[in-house]
DNA sequence: TGTACATCAGTGAACGCGCGTTCACTGATGTAC
DNA sequence: TGTACATCAGTGAACGCGCGTTCACTGATGTAC
């Protein structure tokens, strides 16, 4: 909705296509994000965008860096705000990551569903997620030796947690579970309940 | 690969062309599903689609309902097979419904991914969701009446049910487990440490 | 069994469309003097 | 402060492409007699 400063030097056209992208893949869906379209919302002409962008593939990965910075700076202070506590710290990166899908979903979208992405955008995502993931398990030994979770294997624990969150968060944002629940659904509630699951999983005490 | 039988009155096109559908999902995933490759696949002008599906979502919409009724089936023989026992008969089902997901990983996508389907498709969708969830809400009402499984608001139970067995599929379809584990993963393993989890979860005993 | 004919599955040319990308251009901005 | 000029962000026409869909057609098949 907000207007167009200049038809002339934008001033930031480069974040105003990056906003309209992912206003795009909220309201239409990842198929609709168009070179074309995205200009035509930021009210510029569609060759426009290639001033700050190669290609397609470029535009799209840049939305996808954005969101990348988002989750790691929102997690690390979760982190940092649950103190010494590594069981803590641990929950609470957690839950900030079930924050950020289920508070930014078209961001997660775009993140995560893989479609939207060329091979290099994959790779990178490979990358960032497999540190994530590394990550998680290291959380998950500390936690072991601290007696607070039940002893495993952690890579094994590690794929338990994701494919809860993970499944969770793509069916909230798909709007599924308004479907599954006839709309008798409180999504923080939910979000509560499978939290707990996953800890009772974990055998956390 | 199969080999064209005749140029002139295929004699199954209509399920030529699914099969090729599913295939194109497969090889080039959902944004590759166009109708004219459809028909090149399966060896045969771009406007013979036309003689079997009025338009491109009737087509989708004819795989989708294929993919329910094979779930469907293999859902209930599983119950069948599951003897009188109705823990064993819940367990069972849903063991099928994970087999299906992971055999078929084509069939899941197009059924749940819901970016290929347009309004209508979703409609039918949305029904036929519903229904599966309604009854594994009875099934766990049965559950804990029984005492097997922890009290407790089945909806939220079985939410938590559908999260971690959609997302630990979408993750293993996607091959994003691959990229987690740097290959180092048994798909096997790790669909029972799932199933485990989630019953741990439950409190089943 | 043979023939005439209706049916209907598949053909191939054509349409309009929106896409990604390119290119010569224009004119606003910033800077050196 | 004023002027000349280089820069470079945005324009709009144009390209080739693959798409979904339509349409008049053709020729193989099945059937009535």
């Amino acid at each position: 909705m907000a207007a167009v400063k200049d038809a002339y030097h934008h001033g930031d056209l480069r974040a105003a296509l990056l906003e309209a992208a992912l206003q795009i893949i909220e309201e239409i869906g990842p198929q609709g994000l168009t070179i074309r379209e995205v200009a035509r919302r930021a009210g510029v002409s569609h060759a426009a965008p290639y001033r700050h962008f190669t290609d397609k593939d470029e535009l799209i990965l840049a939305v996808v860096e954005r969101g990348f910075e988002l989750l790691e700076t929102s997690m690390q202070a979760a982190r940092d705000a649950a103190g010494d506590d590594e069981l803590s710290r641990f929950a609470a990166s957690g839950v900030a990551y079930l924050d950020f899908a289920l508070g930014y979903p078209t961001y997660y979208r775009v993140m995560f569903s893989g479609d939207l992405l060329n091979s290099n955008g994959k790779e990178a995502l490979r990358h960032t997620s497999a540190a994530t993931f590394k990550q998680m398990q290291e959380d998950l030994v500390t936690a072991q030796r601290l007696g607070v979770v039940r002893e495993g294997d952690p890579k094994l624990q590690a794929i338990s947690i994701v494919s809860s969150v993970h499944g969770f968060v793509s069916l909230a944002n798909d709007n599924r579970i308004g479907d599954l629940t006839d709309g008798d659904a409180d999504i923080e509630t939910m979000k509560a309940f499978v939290l707990s699951s996953i800890f009772e999983g974990l055998g956390v005490r």
